[in-house]
RNA sequence: GCUCCCGUAGCUCAGUUGGAUAGAGCGACAGCCUCCUAAGCUGUAGGUCGCAGGUUCGAAUCCUGCCGGGAGCGCCA
C-alpha cells in the first residue's frame, strides 16, 4: 500500500544517486490510465534524461535509462512485477493477495499529535436565519476537521461571533425604531426568531435606502452596543444569543459541533485590542501617520513583517498601507482580528473567561466566552487557543484582510510557523435564476441576464439553510415511504433524515473550494446520479446482501483459509484483473484522504468516494455473489464487498455522511 | 488602474500538481426488474480544453499577451 510507494520511491533515488550521482529530492508516482499498465507508474526516466543532458550536455534516451533503473530495483516485498513500456514509464505490478490481505486489517488509529490546530469556520453574523452559503462553509470546515483528526492532528474548532458588528445593530435598528418594540415585546416574539429577523434586516436596509438620514440611528446603535450594560448593549446580546442558538440547532441538524465560540463583545470588554495595539507598537510594526491622507491613523506597512529594508519606496501614496486606528482612535475590524489571531496562538498574554453554552446528548460541551469572572468560569474546562497554527475557514473575497492578520502575526510572533496559518479560502454560493424564480425573488434588470445572481442578506435573497434542509427531508421521507411502508414512522423519519444529510453535505463537497456553487433546486435536491443517496445506496446494497449470507447461513470473513496461489488464480484473467482494479481503488482511501487534507480541499475526497461506489454498482450487477457455485470465488467476492463497504463507510464518515440500515 | 479566482460536452463540474487514447453527473435518445433493493445498470449522440504565441521528449495543466465572467484593493465589517 502506502509502504510500498514509499520504499519504491526511495530505492529509485538511491539507485539513481549511485548511478548516475543525481540526488533527486522527490520521485513522481501515478496510477497508470489503464489497468494493463500496471498499478504503480514512475516516469522517472524522462526527468533523468532531462537532469542528465542538463548536468553533461549527453543526450539520453529515456527508455532505456528505465530499462536499466527497472533492472536494479530487483525484488521488492509486495510487487509481483516491474515492466517497462511506452517511452519509458516504469511500471510496477503489485502483489494482488498479498495487498488484499493487507487491506483486511483493522485500521490503526495514528498516534494524536501534542501541537493543537485552531480551526475557525461557520462564523455566521448573528443577525438572521443561516442561508446555505453558511452551510458551504460550516460543511467545509467540520469535514476539514474530520479529515485532520483521523490523521491524528489534535484539532480546536471555534465559530467566531461577531456580535457587535454593523449586521447586528440593524436588526437592533429594526426592532427598536421600525417596530419600536421593547426588549421584552421582542423576547415574547414566538415562532422561528432568526426568520423574522431575516425579513426585519431586509426592510431595514429597505429603510436606509429610502431616506439615508436613517443611518444615523445605525452610528448610534453602533456605539450603545459596545458598551457593557446599556440597554442597547443587552438588547443586542439577546437578539444575536437567540439567533446564535438557531445557528448551532442548524449547523447540529448537519452533525456540525464547535469546542468555544469567541465573542467580539468579549474581545472588546477584555480589552484585548489593547494588549495587541502595545505588541504591534513594540514590535514597530504599526507607525501613527503625522502626514499624508492617513493623518492621523495607525497603521500596519505593506511590507511589514518582511525582514529585507523598505527602501524601494514609494511615490505611491502607501496605497499599500493598512490602516488598523482610525483618527478618533478606534480600532477597525482588522485590528479586532488582529488581537483575536495572537490570542489564538497563545501570543496576546490576556485570556477570556469562559462559561458552557451548550451540551449534546454525547455529553459534548459547547462553551463561549465571556467578560466577567463568574463562579462559572471556576469550572474545569478545557485550555482553549494556544495553538501552534490556525486554519481559517473563510470566503475568498476576504483574502485581503486575512493576509494583513497574517503579516501582522509574523511580524510580532517570530516563533510561529507562520507557513502553517492558512486562509482556506472557498467561493460563494450563487443563485441560478431559476433558483430565483422558485424563490419568488423579483430580479433587476441587469441581474435577468446573469448565468448567477449573489446572495444577499441586506435583501433577504437567499435559500434559507432550515428551509432547505426541511424540503431534503421531506422529499427523502416520500421516498422511503413508498418503499418501505412496513417501517414505523419515526424509523423512516431517520432514514429520510441521514439521506438528506447525505445529499446536503456531499453536494457541497463535491465542487472545488475555489469553483462558484451556482445553486439550483434540482441538483441540490437530487438523490440520484453524482450525490450523497447514490454513495449511501451503495453501502445499503452491501448490507443486504450481508443479510442474505448471513440468512443462508455463509460464512463471511474466512479469506485467510484461501492460499495465495488460489487467490492469485482468482485475480488474473480478465474478471480477476476487474476484481483487481475494485480492490485497488479501495485501498487507495488512505492516500486520498492524505492528499485531501495536504490540499485542504474534500472535494478530492467526494470525487473519490463517488468513484468507489460507482466502481461498486457495477461489480454488483456483474457478479451475483448469492449465486456463485465455487466456495473460494464466492469468498472472495464477498471479501471485496466487505473491503469496498468498510472504505465508503469510512469516506463517508469523513464527510459527516451517516448510512442508514436500509432506503 | 493594480491584485486574486474562474473559462473543459447542451447544462453543472472533475482532471492525481507536466505524462500514455481528456472524464463524470444531469439533460436527450434507445434498452435492462421471475435474478443479492431500478435511489441501480447498459448503449448512443455530444470536445478547436476561451483565443494567440512560447517553454520541451510531452501542455487542459507552466510562462507572456489578449478576450469574457466574478471578487478584492475603504478611517465598512
Amino acid at each position: 500500500m502506502r509502504s510500498i510507494e514509499t520504499e519504491l520511491k526511495a530505492r529509485v533515488i538511491a539507485i539513481i544517486d549511485e548511478l548516475y550521482g543525481i540526488r533527486l529530492d522527490h520521485v513522481t508516482v501515478e496510477i497508470p490510465p489503464r489497468p494493463a499498465f500496471g498499478d504503480i507508474a514512475l516516469p522517472i526516466a524522462f526527468e533523468l534524461a532531462k537532469q542528465l543532458k542538463q548536468s553533461t550536455g549527453e543526450k539520453q534516451v529515456p527508455r532505456r535509462l528505465a530499462e536499466t533503473i527497472a533492472s536494479r530495483l530487483g525484488q521488492l516485498e509486495g510487487i509481483s512485477r516491474i515492466d517497462v513500456a511506452g517511452p519509458g514509464y516504469i511500471n510496477v505490478f503489485l502483489d494482488r493477495p498479498r495487498y488484499l490481505r493487507a487491506l483486511l486489517e483493522p485500521v490503526v488509529p495514528p498516534q494524536p499529535s501534542q501541537d493543537k490546530l485552531i480551526v475557525e469556520h461557520t462564523s455566521v453574523n448573528p443577525n438572521k436565519a443561516a442561508h446555505i452559503g453558511h452551510l458551504r462553509n460550516a460543511v467545509l470546515g467540520d469535514t476539514l476537521v474530520r479529515l485532520l483528526r483521523a490523521l491524528g492532528q489534535k484539532v480546536e474548532v471555534q465559530n467566531y461571533i461577531d456580535n457587535t458588528g454593523v449586521q447586528v445593530a440593524d436588526v437592533v435598528v429594526g426592532f427598536k425604531y421600525l417596530e419600536k418594540k421593547s426588549l421584552d415585546e421582542i423576547q415574547r416574539i414566538t415562532g422561528k426568531f432568526d426568520d423574522y429577523c431575516w425579513d426585519l434586516y431586509a426592510r431595514v436596509t429597505e429603510w436606509y435606502d429610502q431616506n439615508p438620514d436613517n443611518l444615523a440611528y445605525r452610528r448610534q446603535t453602533l456605539q450603545e452596543i459596545e458598551i457593557e450594560d446599556h440597554p442597547t448593549a443587552r438588547m443586542a446580546d439577546y437578539i444575536s444569543m437567540r439567533v446564535l442558538n438557531h445557528h448551532l440547532d442548524t449547523m447540529d441538524r448537519l452533525g456540525i459541533r464547535y469546542d468555544v465560540l469567541p465573542r467580539e463583545s468579549d474581545i472588546l470588554h477584555c480589552r484585548f485590542w489593547d494588549r495587541a495595539f502595545e505588541i504591534l507598537k513594540q514590535a514597530g510594526v504599526i507607525v501613527y501617520e503625522t502626514k499624508g491622507r492617513n493623518k492621523g491613523c495607525w497603521v500596519m506597512r505593506a511590507n511589514a513583517g518582511d525582514r529585507q529594508t523598505s527602501s524601494t519606496s514609494s511615490e505611491d501614496e502607501y496605497s499599500e498601507d493598512k490602516i488598523l486606528v482610525r483618527s478618533d482612535g478606534t480600532v477597525n475590524y482588522t485590528g479586532k482580528d488582529i488581537a483575536y489571531h495572537l490570542w489564538k496562538l497563545g501570543k496576546l498574554g490576556i485570556d477570556f473567561n469562559y462559561k458552557p453554552f451548550r451540551s449534546y446528548p454525547d455529553r459534548h460541551q459547547t462553551w463561549i466566552t465571556t467578560a466577567e469572572a463568574s463562579e462559572a468560569t471556576r469550572i474545569t474546562r478545557p485550555i482553549f487557543g494556544f495553538g501552534s497554527a490556525y486554519l481559517n475557514v473563510i470566503g475568498s473575497e476576504q483574502t485581503y484582510p486575512q493576509k494583513v492578520v497574517k503579516q501582522a502575526i509574523a511580524a510580532v510572533a517570530p516563533d510561529v510557523n507562520i507557513e502553517r496559518c492558512v486562509h482556506v479560502a472557498y467561493e460563494k454560493v450563487a443563485l441560478s435564476p431559476r433558483a430565483c424564480m422558485e424563490l419568488g425573488i423579483e430580479l433587476k434588470p441587469e441581474e435577468r441576464e446573469r448565468q448567477q445572481i449573489s446572495m444577499s442578506g441586506r435583501r433577504g435573497l437567499g435559500v434559507k439553510a432550515d428551509e432547505l434542509i426541511d424540503k431534503l427531508e421531506q422529499r427523502a421521507l416520500e421516498e422511503v415511504r413508498s418503499r418501505h411502508p412496513d417501517l414505523q414512522e419515526p424509523a423512516q423519519r431517520e432514514i429520510a433524515h441521514l439521506i438528506a444529510v447525505g445529499a446536503l453535505r456531499y453536494f457541497l463537497l463535491k465542487y472545488t473550494r475555489t469553483s462558484v456553487i451556482t445553486f439550483d433546486f434540482d441538483d441540490a435536491l437530487s438523490f440520484d446520479g453524482e450525490t450523497g443517496p447514490y454513495i449511501q445506496y451503495a453501502i445499503v446494497r452491501a448490507q443486504s446482501i450481508f443479510r442474505k449470507l448471513d440468512a443462508s447461513g455463509i460464512r463471511r470473513g474466512h479469506l485467510a483459509e484461501i492460499s495465495d496461489d488460489r487467490l492469485t488464480t482468482l485475480l488474473s484473467g480478465e474478471s480477476g484483473d476487474d476484481l483487481w482494479s475494485l480492490i485497488y481503488l479501495a485501498g487507495r482511501l488512505d492516500d486520498t484522504v492524505r492528499q485531501a487534507s495536504e490540499n485542504l480541499e474534500p472535494a478530492l475526497l467526494a470525487k473519490y468516494t463517488f468513484q468507489l461506489a460507482q466502481r461498486f454498482n457495477l461489480f454488483y450487477h456483474h457478479y451475483h455473489i448469492l449465486r456463485e457455485p465455487d466456495e473460494a470465488r464466492r469468498t472472495l467476492l464477498i471479501t471485496v464487498t466487505e473491503v469496498v463497504e468498510r472504505q465508503l463507510r469510512r469516506a463517508l464518515d469523513l464527510m459527516g455522511i451517516g448510512v442508514p440500515e436500509k432506503m
